[in-house]
This record gives structure tokens, sequence and C-alpha cells, in this order.
DNA sequence: GATGTTTGTCGTACAGTGTGCGAGTGGAAT
DNA sequence: ATTCCACTCGCACACTGTACGACAAACATC
């Protein structure tokens, strides 16, 4: 669209000594009317509504709807409380992280659907990677292998959270119960998976549990086996200590794409 | 929507013994249509005008377009091309599904921006959850670990690749060469984070580099990291190895909503 | 005070979107 | 011959993002 590829964080905001409608009040209007409704909620009819004003006003403070967007989605970024790195240390600060983007996800559960779309530049997601690579450069990573690991964390906490946060707002969206749910979602996967006999009983396993304290604990064991195999790198600073990982398997291209 | 929480995985598809217009035909159309043009290109009416037939015929075999998505979504799954689990071995296997995922990302970037937003149930989707739950078991995990083990892994795939793809389209979409890119994004990153002085430098590091190639590292040693870690747990079955991880930190709560 | 200029608001309009509805078609079964 | 059924499709509705240009109010300059 845009030939330089610009971005809101690169140009300047509007002036904003404005008495009226401003930057700030058409973003936190947004997040109240997301939170409240949904993402499917969100144009710009109802949200110039929802400031009194003119829909097309807000043209004028902010690009495009895909800009609001950013600007929004950084503000979740800014809901992470991040602790003192030095006092947290390396794990400390990196569970912080972790449980925080984690929490705030849930909040705001349409962020989880814009996370993976565009890239997080916004100031707050600057100063989120910034705290965490300061951390994680106390505990002894160095070079590439600083950012490797800092990206690592950040792709497992969204990659477990947004499909979960998915899960969630898919049922609350169908007014169904949760038993109803789970007979039909098991009766989907009986129907679907007749031939991998072990998946339907083992499915069966979690009828009697809660699914969020299972969602809960899967996501805490996934995160503790990252951060010590992460751990056991700061020993051997330039090797793989278990070997393999760095060779392809099985005639696939690593990075054949761009 | 819907209140008995139906999914199309459910439901019955339409006989298909039909000479015209059929379910797998409309999703290979569809597919070929996000493929050349993207996912905003996707409409019903231009699809039924790729199938030389009216937009509305296409709901007689699909009930919505989030179902048509659905679909499609799954047709991905399907394109990871899954090694036999006792041959490959648990890592092989665990690359070879980490690899494929990518890939097939990769070649099909609008997936990415569909991935967190729907769960992933299809007939493919689990299929490939099985193979590596298959493999996860011979390797030696048990019970609630397996699905946890499992769950890591794809959510890291997922969580590490999904942004990846948003940030390579997004530059592709902007005609901009990545000279510029860079400029504008050192540009970016200078003017959003001059009050993180390490940043501007490591960023600076980069402009030699190799984006892709880079990510490609990045995505190995993590998933490396990830896979030695879970590793680790084979050796002691039901403790962390390294303490700490399931406590949560300063006053976070864990598992509040839901 | 008069005159331009910037800053900001908004109504209208355009080109699209997903999809409900009901009318129409052809072939098969009665 | 008639009834039924699997399909196809045109129309219409409500709604979307946003380009454009007409306004108004605040401010600068003469």
């Amino acid at each position: 669209m845009e030939q330089p590829f610009t971005s809101v964080w690169t140009r300047e905001p509007r002036p904003a000594k404005s008495p009226g409608l401003g930057r700030d009040q058409i973003v936190r209007t947004a997040m109240a009317l997301l939170d409240a409704e949904g993402v499917d909620a969100l144009s710009m009819r109802r949200l110039g509504a929802r400031l009194g004003s003119g829909a097309t006003s807000i043209y004028w403070h902010v690009a495009s709807k895909d800009e609001l967007l950013e600007l929004v989605m950084d503000e979740v970024f800014g809901e992470v409380s991040l602790p003192d790195p030095g006092a947290a240390g390396w794990r400390g600060t990196a569970l912080a992280v972790a449980y925080g983007l984690r929490n705030a996800l849930f909040a705001h559960p349409w962020a989880a659907s814009l996370i993976g779309t565009r890239p997080a530049i916004g100031p707050n997601a600057v100063r989120l990677a910034a705290r965490m690579l300061d951390a994680f450069e106390r505990a002894g990573f160095r070079e590439a292998q600083l950012d490797y690991a800092s990206a690592a964390l950040l792709s497992f906490v969204l990659g477990a959270t947004a499909p979960e946060v998915a899960w969630q707002t898919a049922l609350r969206r169908s007014e169904a119960t949760e038993e109803e749910v789970l007979r039909a979602t098991r009766e989907m996967v009986a129907q679907v998976a007749r031939d991998h006999p072990g998946l339907v009983a083992r499915h069966k396993a979690y009828d009697a549990k809660d699914i969020g304290a299972e969602r809960a604990l899967s996501f805490d064991f996934g995160l503790s086996c990252l951060l010590d195999g992460l751990e056991a790198r700061l020993a051997a600073p330039d090797g793989a200590p278990r070997q393999t990982g760095t060779s392809s398997p099985a005639g696939q291209a690593r990075s054949d794409m761009m």
C-alpha cells in the first residue's frame, strides 16, 4: 500500500494539544469497545459513536484502522508489569514476562487474534524486549544467543497462549455449557480419530479434570522445559549440549523461504 | 451463533456425489486463490467467479466463510509430511513435525494469520497430533506429560513461525527493497528505543547478515533448547530437574482466567 | 479589524463484504 | 405425468473502510 514501508511508530502523532478528540482517547475507547464486545464489534462507525463524534473524524488522528489496531496492540504489551531485572534474576524475569504476557492476552482476548498478524514494534513491545534482553545478558547470554533465547521465550508464550484464548472465546461465543462442549468435542475427536485409538482413550481421561487448570499446567511444563534447555546453553556457550538440533531432518529444507 | 457448539468436522459434508461443485473443489480453489492473492483477496464473490459459479452457490456445500477457512486450514496441516515414528525416533519425529509445519506456514502465509484464530481439530491436524503423541510415547513420556510435551513443541513452532511470516508478508506487500526496509526499521528502533541504548547497537549488528538465515538459526536454537529441556524430563519423570518453574512469580496469578 | 492559513470535524458516497431468502433448474423416483 | 429433491443463483440487506470535499473555529500576519 504505502511505498516507503511506514508504520505508526515512525510517523509523528498529531500534536495532541487538542481539547476534543485525541489519539490516546481514541485508543482507550477502542480498547474498551474491544474488551466489551470483541474484535468483530470494532468498526470505525461504532467507535465514532462511542466517542460522540463522527466516524471519519477518527481519520484525522489515525491513518487507518490497521494503524489503530497497532496502537491498541502495543497497549496490551504495556499492560504486562515488568520486575526489576536485577532483583528478580534471570529466571524470575523470564517467568514474569511469560505469565504477564499470558495474563494480558487472557484479559484482552481480541489481542490473541491480532498478535501473529502484524509485527510488534511499538514502544511498549520494545521496552518489554529490552528488559528481557537485559535480564538474559546478566544471566550470561552473549551475542546472537541473546536474541535467540529471548525470541524463543516469546515464541513459546505466544504460541501456547493464542490458541488457548481462541478456544476460550470460541466457547464463550456459543452459549453452550461446558458439559455440552465437552461432549461435542469428544464426539468430534472420536469421529475424526477413530483410526488413532490412543487419542480417544486419552481424551476420555480429561473429562474429570478442569480444563483451565490443565492448560495452565501444560503451560508451566513447556515453559520450564524451555527455560531448562536455555539454562543448559549457558554452560556450553557455542554448541548444542545434547547434539543434533541444527541438522534438518529427512529432506526438509530449513531456510528455503526468503 | 450456533447453540450446540457445532463445527465443520461434526457435521456430515454434503453427499458429494455431485458432478458440478463439490466441497473439495471449493476448498482447492479457495487455497489457490489464497496462495495467489492473500487472505484479503478471498471473498465469496471472487471465489464464486473462480469456480465459474454464483457466489451464493458455495453456501450449499459450506455453511459459512468461517467454516471454509477451517477446511483450508486443515488442508495446510495435511501438507506436512510425517515420517514413520518408529524409524525416525523421537527427536527425529519432533524435528520433522517442527520443520514441516514451519515450511507449510511459509508456503501458505495466509494460514499464519488464521492459526491462532480458531481451534485446529480437523482430521489432518488430529493425525499430526496423533503421530507426535505416538513418537513421544515411544520416547518414554507418560500420562499428562505426554500431552504437555507435544503441546509445548507445537506452541513453540507456531509462536515462532507466525510472526516471522507476518513480517515477511508485510514486507512483500510494500514493494520496498530490503535495503529501504532495513533503513526504515533501524530508524524506527532508534526512535523508539533511544532510552534502551543496548538495543540500537545490537540491531546495527544485524545489518550485515541475511535476515532469513538469521531467523532460521533462531528457530533452530529455540527448538533444540526446548527439545533438550523435554529430554531432561525423561530422566526425572515427575519433577522439574532444575527446580523452580512451577511456582508463579511476584504476585502474578497463574490460572486466574477461566 | 481584515485576511489568509492551519487544525480539526463530519456528511456523503463508493466500492466492496457476508449471507438470508426465495425463485428457478434439471434429473430421478413414484 | 407429477412430485420430489439436490442444487444454482439473483436480489437485497445491513454493514464495512475510507477518499473527498465542504465546513467551522482558532490562530497568524498585515
